[in-house]
RNA sequence: ACUGUAAGCAGUCUUAUCGCUCUUUCAGCAAUGUUGGAGAGGAAAGUCCGGGCAACAUAGGGCAUCGUACUUCCUAACAGGAAGGGGGUUUCGAGAUCAUCGGGAUCAACAGAUAGUGCCACAGAAAACAGACUACCGCCUAGGAUUCGUUCCCGGGAGGAAAAGGUGAAAAGGUGGGGUAAGAGCCCACCGCUUUGUUGGUGACAACAAAGGCAUGGUAAACCUUACGAGUUGAAAGGCCAAAUAAGCCCCGAUAAAGUGAACGGCUCGUUCUUAUCCUUAAAUGGAUAUCGGGGUGGGUAGGCUGAUUGAGUUCGUCAGUGAUGACGAAACCAGACAAAUGAUGAGAGCCCUCCCCCUACUCCCGAUAAUCCGAUAACAAUCGGGAUCGGGAUCGGGUCUGGGAACAGAACCCGGCUUACACGCUUACUUUUUUU
RNA sequence: GCCGUUGUAGCUCAGUGGUAGAGCACUUCCUUGGUAAGGAAGAGGUCGACAGUUCAAUCCUGUUCAACGGCU
């Protein structure tokens, strides 16, 4: 198996390249997640780098965002090594759903949104 | 027993796999790996108050604006807290009744309405300068009736008086008595109010005495007055390092400083002099270009460290105080993230609710009585009641077991409060309903 | 994290303490051969919620809920 880290390393906290993600950025919908996602601008990167986001307008405690967060989170952690490393990647998750599902959905539109980007990824 | 309200306490535990943040041991140039340790709350929430801390501002005083408002104390400070004072509501008792007094429960942002201004709908005669209206009273008087003494009816005049008008949230001290033409604090008793004094209390205030004779309707969470307080902005503050501040365009200046160039000297520096070119002019007068400097635009950078967790702190004990709280001593170090860690998936234990089944002290209910005991109807029989026994049911409790539940809520520089949210459980006070005495 | 604004009829908004209104929309009637426009009448409000001040609160005060905006 290989490394299942969710490292500072690996978020995506550069505000520059979060606001190219979201103007340039290819979006599709995988519910209850939108995935935006984008090559990464700088060549030197050598690990994808993911955005977690629940927006406050659906969730009005932090308890919730933070467990809804939590879970994605879990989700990416551990399905991560289906796509391939070798271009870095920008990624951007976004909880669109009105309720808290259970992590067991979550994880599997996770699964299936990076399949297609591997999918993507060959074609190329 | 049960229902609810308020206050307080407490608000799960163990473990497997994979992870996150900080710290630590060892290895390593480093990335990193490895060993051990720590890792959300009573409200972390709302951001309603008050501070610490930081930057900027600031002679002193006043005005404006905003806030606070019974007293004393606590506190770093507060619109917070503690202890009191007076007040409202309700209930019980005293008072023949009323005013009022005393006890209990409970509520409360409680300075000033004789400094001034404003407002008080509807209703009502009148809503704040009291007296316009109706009604009351005697005096004078026109007319009519009459039993011709007078009395009655209906008007007028100049007065008296502030008692009556039942409407309103509120009506100009209250109740009773005297007094009077009618009345009136006009006089008296009790009570309230105001002023003054004495005593007690640190004080809010209370008690008592004397005088006044009612003058003073409500509203300040209307303006306002008085007293006290408040500089502004918030960690997205501030400090250090790194990176960047380019080109272009516009404006101003070349006096000083700096810079450039030159000369000299003791030459990593000092002294002295000094913009340059072109056109134009009497003139460095004016203009253009270049260079340099400053400002703007433009675009660019926006990462790390610090601030930042040893503190008005926590736990335990003793002492002081009615209490909030304070003093002293001891112990330990107990989150520190930053597009934001403290998790995800399983398993088990305990707790709560519910379903099936079993046992069951005491108690209650229903039914039966072949035999048996007691009592009532004078006695027997019979009947009734009670006991006893048997059967069934309910309940407290215990065991087993099915399914489910576990609230409110996530640190964001740090503290002190307030407010709001909160499942199950426990304690205290009050309370709904039912049963028994 | 810090600061602010708003909440009134189905919609857009007035209303500075005395029984809450306008425009559009809705219903019924008139007008027309019919519709629109026009005219007449009508219905529809816990003034976001809960407390307090006041005789009386949409308005004043406090708490709370929701919506929206700003600050790098």
């Amino acid at each position: 198996m290989g490394n299942l880290h969710f490292r500072k390393e690996e978020r995506l906290s550069r505000k520059k390249i979060i606001e190219e993600l979201f103007e340039k950025g290819a979006s599709r919908l995988f519910f209850p997640l939108k995935v935006l996602s984008l090559p990464h601008p700088d060549p030197n990167q050598i690990v994808h780098q993911v955005l977690i986001t629940a927006p406050a307008r659906n969730f009005k405690k932090a308890v919730d965002r933070n467990t809804v967060k939590r879970r994605i989170r879990e989700g990416y952690r551990l399905n991560k090594t289906l796509i391939p490393t070798s271009p870095a990647l920008c990624l951007a998750y976004i909880y669109i759903a009105k309720d808290i599902l259970p992590s067991v959905t979550i994880h599997k539109s996770i699964r299936s949104s990076l399949q297609q980007l591997k999918n993507n990824e060959k074609k190329d």
